[in-house]
DNA sequence: TCGTCTCGTTACAGATGCGAAACGAATTCT
DNA sequence: AGAATTCGTTTCGCATCTGTAACGAGACGA
């Protein structure tokens, strides 16, 4: 991945208006923040996730991690599985329905950067 | 403000995720998509913000708009004043504290973006 | 084997979100 | 003046979020 390009903060602003603004406008499947913010999070930072770990690093309750993988497994963006070496615990994986929402997502976010300086 | 650099795909997903999990160990006050997305159209839209119009831009009912103005005004963030050229309406306004709580969510955004190159 | 710890989930109670419909107040039309 | 329209708000019923606490299942040391 090419380095990020800086980023000045009213940039920032203008570009997250930009982007929650066509993402309301599409009307996506709501995903709260928290849940959002953990489906970005499997797909983003490398394997193992687990509940615990999943309620470390994005500082949420236990429960408010199964619920929310509750939520992201019923609309296919995530996947449980058994760990085999630990059946106490779960692996959250990928999916290609998750895939797919958030490069459209992405490719949104990539247009509203893109519109900002064409109009 | 200086032209919007251009922002790939991956690049997007891997800036909102960094700005997702800062902002969720902030525990900045947790507003809904809709609400933050409101807040942030009053800010970098031009005036004047009437509950009609902003439900119109931003694809919410009317008492969804309501409600998240009740929130935003709770929080001091946002604030009603009458139109006193037709009553029936009012307009929605800037505060200092909105204008300090999207500062600051700017700065979290732009020092993601840095942490993204810089580690 | 028996206690203890850790895993994810479930049960509970409370807070908050939503849209549809009804509403009062202000404006405009006839 | 009186009717019709438009504004934002409120009410209603329902869905879903939250954290705390309790729980069963698996792992592990004594």
């Amino acid at each position: 991945m090419a380095a990020m390009p800086p980023l000045k903060p009213g940039q920032a602003l203008a570009l997250w208006h930009g982007v929650m603004v066509a993402a309301l406008n599409r009307s996506l499947p709501d995903l709260t923040a928290r849940q959002f913010a953990l489906c970005l999070h499997v797909y983003q930072a490398p394997p193992p996730h687990t509940v615990r770990g999943l309620a470390a690093t994005l500082n949420m309750s236990k429960p408010a991690v199964t619920r929310a993988l509750d939520r992201l497994e019923g609309l296919e963006f995530l996947r449980r599985k058994a760990d085999e070496a630990d059946r106490r615990s779960i692996l959250v994986q990928r999916t290609v329905k998750g895939s797919v929402f958030l490069r459209e997502f992405a490719d949104l976010a990539a247009e509203a950067a893109r519109k900002l300086n064409n109009g």
